[in-house]
DNA sequence: CACAGATGATAACTATACATATCAATCGCA
DNA sequence: TGCGATTGATATGTATAGTTATCATCTGTG
């Protein structure tokens, strides 16, 4: 059953994600970090827009957006353009915890697929991803 | 990026779920069918073994059974053995809804990886089983 | 330029998902 | 057999994840 198989894989992976941060001694979550680096990436993006980039609903990026403020990893203004926008930039406290995750995050993203061999794992990302293109 | 990949995956798999429920006029998640479905597949089982059969978390299944409570489809009774556990079966409705949503569920674990030939799903299922044997 | 419709954000609501704490009941071992 | 440890369930709290409704603001068309 692929619903199954899938939603066991994404259980995980957000299992492997959150115990890495623990031992990294960070506070962030799977989708945190998914914002903050799409903010770090494209700075000055309003909340729509980045909810569009990493494929989540505006209301849920709504209250990550409002975690990462509380953690003072982000600054959210109200846009020069359009008044109903509101515009979020990563703080230096941000920039630095990014920097410091980063290598986690990618050994972490590795082991994900701990079970297969390098051939296996990019024929998975592969086939997920033409899977995705629907 | 395996993490956000599969995120996706699990994304797409739980809209297409839904979508095709809403269509049939079924009001059930997809976690509540894979609990109805392990109910029926063993009848008289607690909450916690079923919670255990499905990898789901034990305080989510309570939520879950409740809801499917409410819906009329499972029984739930302090079991005789062990005054501590709640058994739960199907009702007669649950059985009913089961054999009517059976069919669609079936069709919509074929489409969630319709992106995919039939050898490359094979393939990709086969991956991601390994993956989760880890 | 007015205004209908579109868009950004939030609020409220439902449903996972899991951790932790608590309570009740059972079990195992000394 | 007594009691500490374990286990089943619930409650509480946090974080997604999405829908719908609402409000403020903007934009395009007449």
């Amino acid at each position: 059953m692929p619903g199954h198989v899938i939603r066991r894989l994404n259980q995980m992976s957000t299992q492997v994600f959150a115990a890495r941060m623990q031992e990294a001694g960070v506070d962030l979550t799977p989708v945190q970090f998914a914002a903050l680096d799409a903010i770090r990436a494209h700075p000055g993006l309003d909340q729509a827009s980045i909810a569009a980039r990493i494929a989540y609903d505006r209301a849920t990026i709504g209250g990550v957006i409002e975690r990462l403020l509380q953690k003072g990893y982000v600054q959210r203004v109200v846009s020069d353009r359009d008044r109903r926008a509101r515009v979020v930039t990563l703080t230096d406290a941000g920039e630095q915890a990014y920097i410091m995750i980063l290598p986690v995050v990618d050994v972490l993203q590795h082991d994900i697929l701990s079970g297969l061999t390098q051939e296996e794992r990019r024929v998975f990302l592969s086939l997920a991803n033409k899977a995705l293109d629907r």
